[in-house]
DNA sequence: GAGCCTCGAGTTCC
DNA sequence: CTCGAGGCTC
């Protein structure tokens, strides 16, 4: 029995709630075979008449949308359509390189780093860096499984449909390990971008700015036939995740990337040396533009892989690589005023207007001057005709004004600007409290703090964003909204929207670009964040100083809010036991300390933190950093002597990535001394305290089971 | 006391 | 992404 064919208007409610449920279920199901397995079950047409039912439902019954309804999933932004993808193994960013001199400077770090003479050369493999995307290619027993865009080098996006319309794509490799992981780039030649957007222009479809929008757009479609259209290439030039060792350098690995049928850069080159790679680099620079795809530089690899192994990863970028980028593309273009923003924390930030230009491809009409000391130092003034360039291809920075073209009017002065006309002193153009530049700091500041609309509205969107409480709905826009219709005026107001909507005369749903739905929503998506970990509630704060890592260290250290709140009023109030432990927090010195007793110190961020408390379900505790399965995970550990293996630097490199504290000097909270030869006085210090002191060796034994 | 490394804050465009 | 500043090491 089934009403899938009964007309829409015979349909009962109870039928029509039932069918929903029903075609959300198939048509995901009908998505994930035909855009995951590549193996649709059902015809086009078919595919599309469930689809078309579906809407025609809930047309009739809009009560009964469902949260996961396939029309939503359809119109939604394409940030939305795509499965998250956790990397394996993180795909790292490139430390930059802008100089020759900061190439050397790489080459000599190698050499220190690994404990090689100052002569020894560290062979390097130089590519072209192609401007394109980022993307890992997962093979599973030789058959392409899935493809992830970067995404933020953590979790990317599943683009495999996408990826396998690619012709330089192999579906299966024969010879590789049983998983191998091949990170590359897509990109699009310079040709095929002029015919693409020649094609899209007469087909009244929009043109991209350049070759890498144009390839980002093509990869990020949701739907793959409009990809397999789009003229992709391929190029592959890393390993990511893999079962087992495949090769012992980098130049032989790109032999083996060959033999699987990847499509490896013709220009890759194995250098002796630096002065090697920068040939290589200026060769590659004056042949640029004869290239067919666009490049932006050129990264240099170590070659051996024992080597990149040891000289492991920093922060976010391996210590074995770098890129060395070509010269920014510049444009000139007429500062028109200089303007003053106000920041969450008070600062005051001066931003140029200007002449909108076309910069590599994207029309900039502002850029920020940073501060005072940097407009000196480049003498900027309004009027003044200035180059503008790309910072690493994104940001817009103003790089100073042209000599050939007359200056505009007067020095500018900060002072000057934020004082008004007649008046004594500088202010804050958002709330006219006194502003001051601080002895030692960069930046003016608004000393308006709490009274301060701006920084009050920018402090809600900080609260609202993606890694405080990351609400949907609610960014910058809608807050700046229900701020000036007086909503909203601190965090805990957020969750009262719903309740304050209710005793408006005026409702929310009744302003332009309100509807019934979106308010709902929003609602919805605030309700969604009554419950919150506990990191993320210290970050929203926005405290100064005390930003995405350090929130996580306290919310870790302090595991529970109430533990927290009491710990940090305990040393606002001038208890020195709580103080010390405070800064006993890595990373927490004198300074940031300071600035988080200042806060819990003005009863104004108490009260309004008891009232967002009040407003939460529940505040879930931190779990104590994991100490992994590593022995050594969260020991502190002192190195002493000379070590034969290896460099102090990559000792502590290791024992750090393997969750250790590599500390400076012996105490009782030290957990081992690992003593190379001629040991010094810390040895001697550990015997003393009972200290365990290991051997170089008797060190590596451990720390390899 | 200098230098390295990380973190925080502010920011542009689509 | 960049700059400035804090924390920590040598």
């Amino acid at each position: 029995m089934s009403t899938a064919d009964a007309p829409v208007a015979t349909l009962t409610p109870i039928e029509a709630r039932l069918e929903l449920e029903r075609l959300a279920s198939a048509i995901a199901r009908h998505d994930h075979a035909y855009h995951v397995l590549a193996q649709p079950v059902i015809s086009d047409a078919e595919y599309d008449a469930l689809v078309r039912r579906n809407a025609a439902i809930e047309a009739r019954f809009p009560e009964f949308v469902r949260p996961d309804s396939p029309s939503r999933r359809i119109g939604a932004a394409p940030a939305e359509g795509f499965r998250k993808v956790r990397h394996a193994v993180p795909m790292l960013s490139l430390d930059n390189a802008f100089t020759d001199e900061d190439v050397r400077e790489f080459a000599s770090r190698l050499r220190r780093f690994l404990g090689l003479a100052a002569d020894e050369p560290v062979a390097m493999v130089a590519e072209p860096k192609i401007d394109g995307l980022s993307i890992a290619l997962r093979y599973e027993n030789g058959r392409f499984v899935q493809g992830a865009t970067r995404g933020d080098g953590t979790e990317g996006e599943d683009v495999t449909a996408n990826l396998r319309t690619l012709a330089d794509l192999p579906r299966t490799i024969v010879g590789a390990p049983r998983v191998l992981e091949v990170r590359g780039e897509v990109y699009m030649t310079k040709a095929d971008f002029l015919a693409l957007n020649a094609r899209q222009e007469s087909a009244g479809d929009r043109v991209f700015a350049n070759p890498r929008n144009a390839a980002a757009g093509s990869l990020r479609q949701l739907d793959p036939r409009v990809t397999a259209t789009r003229p992709l290439s391929l190029f592959a030039y890393a390993l990511g995740e893999v079962s087992e060792p495949v090769a012992d350098s980098h130049w032989h690995f790109l032999d083996h990337l060959r033999q699987w049928g990847f499509k490896v850069n013709p220009l890759a080159k194995l250098c002796p040396d630096a002065d090697a790679v920068l040939a290589f680099y200026h060769q590659i620079g004056n042949d640029r533009a004869g290239l067919a795809y666009d490049i932006d530089g050129v990264v240099y690899k170590v070659d051996r892989f024992d080597w990149q192994a040891r000289l492991g990863t920093k922060d976010r970028s391996p210590r074995w690589a770098i890129a060395h980028k070509f010269p920014a593309e510049q444009a000139r273009t007429r500062l028109k005023a200089i303007h003053i923003s106000v920041g969450r924390t008070g600062v005051l930030t001066p931003w140029a207007e200007l002449e909108p230009v076309n910069v590599g491809g994207v029309v900039v009409s502002r850029a920020t001057l940073h501060n005072e000391d940097d407009i000196r130092r480049k003498d900027i003034r309004a009027g003044d005709t200035v180059v503008i360039q790309r910072a690493g291809d994104v940001i817009p920075q103003v790089v100073g004004p042209v000599s050939d073209q007359p200056r505009g009017r007067g020095e500018y002065s900060i002072r000057a600007a934020l004082t008004p006309p007649g008046g004594d002193h500088p202010v804050c153009p958002a709330c006219g409290s006194h502003a001051a530049r601080a002895e030692n700091e960069a930046v003016w500041r608004c000393t308006g703090g709490l009274v301060c609309p701006a920084q009050a509205k920018e402090r809600l969107i900080h609260f609202a964003s993606r890694d405080a409480f990351d609400i949907e709905g609610l960014g910058e826009k809608n807050i700046e909204f229900l701020w000036d219709k007086e909503y909203i005026r601190q965090p805990a107001d957020i969750f009262r929207l719903g309740e304050e909507n209710r005793v408006r005369l005026q409702k929310l749903e009744n302003f332009e670009g309100w509807g019934k739905r979106s308010v709902e929503k929003l609602f919805a998506a605030i309700d969604a964040r009554r419950t919150v970990p506990l990191e993320r509630l210290i970050y929203a704060l926005g405290i100064r100083q005390v930003g995405e890592a350090t929130a996580k260290r306290l919310a870790r250290h302090y595991v529970s809010f109430c533990h927290w709140r009491e710990a940090m009023e305990a040393a606002a109030a001038g208890d020195d036991e709580a103080y010390r432990d405070l800064t006993s927090i890595e990373d927490i010195g004198p300074s940031v300390a300071a600035d988080l007793l200042a806060f819990f110190a003005e009863e104004h961020n108490t009260t309004a933190l008891d009232k967002l408390v009040a407003q939460l379900r529940r505040i879930d505790d931190a779990r104590a950093a994991h100490t992994g399965g590593s022995p050594i995970a969260g020991r502190a550990v002192v190195f002493t002597g000379t070590l034969a293996t290896m460099t102090r630097q990559e000792a502590k490199a290791r024992a750090e990535a393997l969750g250790a504290k590599v500390v400076g000097s012996v105490s009782r909270k030290t957990d081992y001394v690992v003593a190379g030869t001629d040991p010094g006085s810390k040895a001697t210090e550990a015997q003393k305290l009972g200290v365990p002191i290991l051997t170089e060796q008797q060190w590596l034994d451990l720390v390899k089971g």
